[in-house]
RNA sequence: GUGGGCGUAGUGUAGUGGAUAGCACAAGAACCUGUGGAGUUCUUAGGGGGAGUUCGAAUCUCCUCGCUCACCCCA
């Protein structure tokens, strides 16, 4: 293939029409459910102060240090291209004052988030979260209400196998507490730790919880759990959380090594992954069921992160779903879904003064709210029902000389071939009567 | 940032040093200016880019770009 000059910067796609579907009915589903929950949409530019991220996400995160698309303006500011949605939201939220609205504030926002890192599966350059933030609120039965609403939002998207991995991760005090005590238990242990943990287990010990090495995992089974070690505080909140979910009826599973990379979060934090089916063992396959599925959301409680930007102390938590992660499931499971655009009717026209009214009567379909379709440019019958075919028109409309002069219409069934003439003023009518069945 | 795989018409592919680079689908046209799903014929269109080895490269080597997968990390 000659490729062209120009083409899409790495890591980031054009949105194609068989795409654009999914996307929209994702959008859709998400503005449904969260409509229903009270959220009120919310849009923030595409680019922010750079320091606003480094200060809320956190200046020792990836994110932050190096996945970040930062540029400098003419003027002088130093902005980024967002690469996550709480942080301006938060802002958005201080800079409008909205801590005097009625509590709790649910928000929600859909759109592109950009970081730069090696693309492959399920991560890209450019990529779109549909997220929901809420403040003013810090019983743990709103860290479980998010939690159902994007549950529900799956669930509508046809998603069987939703399991929800929770965890707490504790507050400041907490933490630093936990973390001495880790970090004490790996250095006794540091010599059967993998190179990369020997690094980690300093600076950030919490991800070696997470490592896949199995010389690792044998250590980690025995390292003092988190859970056990919860302020008294946080350890009320977690059990609260616990039982929402139980009363809630939603599939969780407590996850003690699940630790998030972003430096706001304390207490809850979760993240969804559906389980996709367990494929018979092939032997190529064996791999892929072992791998562990990617999260299509992730999530938590972030009650420093208002003050951390400078607003009172403002308990909130939130989570974002990953759309084209959400989208690589659903084509993996064949979850299909069918444009509300996609046309009913083809109009066939011949002759001028039929094509002359056709073009009329085109009109007259969109004004009734009924999609149609048509191929002008094309003169003979036999070719337009081709088209007509090839569309997948429920009925092809014929209107020739003769129909014209007569002030009627045929009207073909596609599927049966069977044809019925009909009054040309009464053929809207007619199809929309047709198309209700 | 590190490592593996890959790059042939719009799409999916064949061809592992030799002649006009083959096939399928898609697209357009004709058979056929009043009835589709089929058929036949024709048309459009191809080795990512660059350098090298060679009498000769899609095929081998190097560079580069891109895609993809993994590590790291994350949605």
């Amino acid at each position: 293939m000659k490729k062209p000059k120009f083409q899409c910067p790495t890591g980031m796609h054009d949105i194609l029409s068989g795409d654009q579907e999914y996307y929209q009915k994702i959008f859709d589903v998400a503005r449904n459910v969260v409509s229903f929950y009270g959220f009120q949409k919310i849009d923030t530019p595409i680019v922010e102060q750079a320091e606003l991220f480094s200060k809320g996400v956190g200046l020792d995160t990836d994110i932050v240090e190096k996945e970040m698309y930062t540029l400098r303006t003419k003027g002088g500011d130093f902005l980024a291209l967002r690469p996550e949605g709480t942080t301006p939201v938060v802002r958005a939220y201080l800079e409008h004052g909205m801590f005097s609205l009625p509590s709790p504030v649910k928000l929600w926002y859909f759109g592109p988030f950009f970081r730069y890192e090696h693309p492959q599966a399920g991560r890209y350059r450019q990529f779109h979260h549909m997220g929901l933030e809420v403040f003013k609120e810090k019983g743990s039965i709103m860290d479980v209400r998010i939690m159902q609403i994007f549950y529900n939002i799956l669930r509508e998207l046809k998603f069987k196998n939703i399991v929800i991995n929770i965890n707490s991760i504790g507050d400041n005090k907490c933490r630093t507490q936990y973390k001495r005590l880790l970090i004490n238990f790996l250095k006794s242990r540091q010599s059967g730790l993998c190179a990369n943990c020997k690094k980690r287990s300093k600076k950030n010990p919490l991800r070696v919880l997470d490592c896949k090495e199995e010389k690792c995992q044998k250590i980690i089974s025995n390292a003092p759990q988190f859970i056990d070690h919860l302020c008294e505080e946080c350890h009320e909140h977690f059990k609260g959380v616990l039982e929402f979910l139980d009363e809630a009826g939603l599939p969780y599973n407590l996850d003690s090594y699940l630790v998030r990379g972003l430096d706001y979060y304390t207490k809850t934090v979760f993240e969804i992954t559906e389980e996709v089916r367990g494929v018979s063992a092939n032997d190529e396959d064996e791999e892929r069921i072992q791998k562990k599925p990617l999260s299509l959301v992730g999530g938590g409680r972030y009650d420093n992160l208002v003050k951390l930007l400078g607003g009172k102390d403002t308990p909130a938590c939130g989570a974002a779903a990953g759309i084209e992660r959400i989208i690589s499931v659903m084509k993996e499971k064949e979850i299909k879904v069918v444009s509300s655009y996609s046309p009913k009717v083809f109009l066939a026209q011949l002759g001028d003064s039929a094509k002359k009214k056709s073009l009329r009567l085109f009109e007259d379909f969109r004004k009734a709210k009924i999609v149609a379709s048509e191929s002008f440019n094309r003169d003979s019958l036999r070719d337009q029902l081709k088209t007509a075919n090839k569309i997948g028109v429920d009925y092809t409309l014929i209107l020739g000389q003769k129909e014209v002069l007569e002030g009627i219409i045929i009207v073909r069934e596609m599927k049966t071939g069977k044809q019925q003439i009909v009054k040309f003023d009464k053929i809207i009518e007619v199809m929309k009567k047709k198309l209700k069945k």
